[in-house]
DNA sequence: GACAAATGTGAACACTGTCAACAAATTGTG
DNA sequence: CACAATTTGTTGACAGTGTTCACATTTGTC
C-alpha cells in the first residue's frame, strides 16, 4: 500500500469501510479481517480502533455498505421500466424489478451479499441512510414503495397489502440464500433463472 | 471433563460431533472453535486431526447433525396431523407441517438452524442419511415427499410439481432467516405467528 | 504559545488453527 | 504367541488473529 507522507491519514474511517468492502467482496464476511483491512490501508491495526469500537462495529459498517450497494442494483434493474404502460403493469413491473434485482445482486456479488446479511442487521437499520442507494431509499424501502404502488395502482387490497413485505422479501431472500450457498448451490443458469422467475409468479399470485 | 481411564478414548468421532453440536446450538456455526470441542471431550487438540481433515471438516459434520435434528422437527410436526381426513386435506396438512416445523426449528434452536446452513451445503448431502430423521429421510427429502403426495391426492398439477420444492424451500427458509438474525428480528411472537400463517398461505396459494 | 483532545504507533497478551515429531495402544501376520 | 505395522492420542511449536495499555504525534482552542 502506498506509504502516506503526514502523520494523520485524513480520511481513515472511510478507507477502513472502503477496504474491508473489497474484502467482503472477494470474500464474503469472514474475509473482512481487521488486521488485513488496516494493512490494505496502510496503518498499524490498532489505529482502527479509533473509528470503530471493535471488529463488528467495522464489520456493521461494510454490511451497511453492502446493503447499498444492494440498493443500487435494484434501482438499476427499476429504471429500466417501461413507464408508459398502464398503472398496474408499471406497478407489477416495479415489484419483479425489486426481486431481480435482488437476486442479480446475490449471484453477481455472493460476497458482499452474504455480508450484507450476515453481521445481525435490525429493521432500524433500513432506515439509516448508509445502507440507502442512488434514490436515498434501502432496499426494504424500495419494496415496501414497490408495494404501496400495487396498492395505488389497485391491484392489490389494502388488507393483503399488510405485511407483505415480509413475504415478498422472505420468497426472494430464501431463494438467494440457498442458490449462492445453500443446497441450491449445483443449479445451472437455466435452472436460476426458471426459478427466479417461477419464484416471482408465486408472489405476485400468493400474495 | 471428566478424566478418562484408557489412553483411547473408544468413539472420539462421535464425542467430537456432540461437543460440537452443543457449542452450535448455544452460540451458532462461530462458536464451534476446534480446541474448545477437544477440550470439553477431554482430549488434546491435534487429537480432532485423526478423525477430521480440518476444522470445516468438523464443521461440516456438525451441520449435518443439525440437518437431522431440523428433520425431526418437521417429523414431529407431521406427527400431529389426523390421518382420517380427506386424501386432498391430509396432503395439504404434510405440506404445511414441514414449513411448521422448519420455522418452528429456526426460532427453537437458532444457533443449530444457523449451522445446518452456514458451512455450503450441497445438494448431494441432502441424501446423506447423516442428515436425516427418524424416517430416514432428509429435510430436503421430507418436503419433496409432501410435494408428491399433493400430486398423488390430485391437488397439485404435474406442471406445477416441477421444481415446486425450491419455491417452497425459498420461501420458509428466507423467512426463517429475516426472522432469526435478519431484519425482521425485532418481530414478536403474534407478529411471527401471523407472518408464518401467511407465508404458508402464500406457498399453497402460489405455487 | 500552552494545553487538551484527537489520532496513529509499539509492544504485548491470550487465543486460534495447524504442523511435525513422538508415544501408547490395538491389530494383523508369521 | 511374538512382534511389526497401523491407528490413535500427546507435546511442543509456529504464524495469525482481536484486543489492551502505554506512548507519540498532530490538530484545535483559550
Amino acid at each position: 500500500m502506498a506509504q502516506r507522507s503526514t502523520y494523520r491519514h485524513g480520511d481513515l474511517h472511510r478507507a477502513l469501510v472502503a477496504a474491508g468492502t473489497e474484502l467482503a467482496r472477494e470474500g464474503g464476511p469472514s474475509a473482512v479481517v481487521l488486521r488485513e483491512v488496516t494493512r490494505r490501508t496502510g496503518v498499524t491495526p490498532n489505529a482502527a480502533y479509533r473509528h470503530f469500537a471493535d471488529k463488528r462495529a467495522l464489520l456493521h459498517a461494510v454490511s451497511m455498505a453492502a446493503q447499498a450497494e444492494l440498493a443500487r442494483s435494484i434501482e438499476d434493474e427499476q429504471s429500466t421500466i417501461n413507464q408508459n404502460d398502464d398503472d398496474g403493469v408499471v406497478a407489477k413491473a416495479r415489484l419483479r424489478a425489486v426481486g431481480a434485482g435482488y437476486l442479480r445482486f446475490a449471484q453477481t456479488q455472493p460476497g458482499l451479499f452474504r455480508t450484507a446479511f450476515a453481521e445481525h442487521a435490525d429493521l432500524r437499520d433500513a432506515a439509516v441512510s448508509d445502507s440507502a442507494g442512488e434514490s436515498g431509499l434501502t432496499p426494504f424501502q424500495l419494496l415496501s414503495a414497490a408495494l404501496d404502488g400495487l396498492v395505488e395502482a389497485g391491484v392489490l387490497s389494502a388488507e393483503r397489502r399488510l405485511g407483505a413485505e415480509f413475504l415478498a422479501w422472505s420468497s426472494v431472500h430464501g431463494l438467494a440464500m440457498l442458490v449462492i450457498d445453500g443446497p441450491l448451490r449445483g443449479l445451472d443458469v437455466e435452472q436460476r433463472t426458471f426459478a427466479a422467475r417461477r419464484l416471482l409468479e408465486m408472489v405476485e399470485k400468493g400474495l
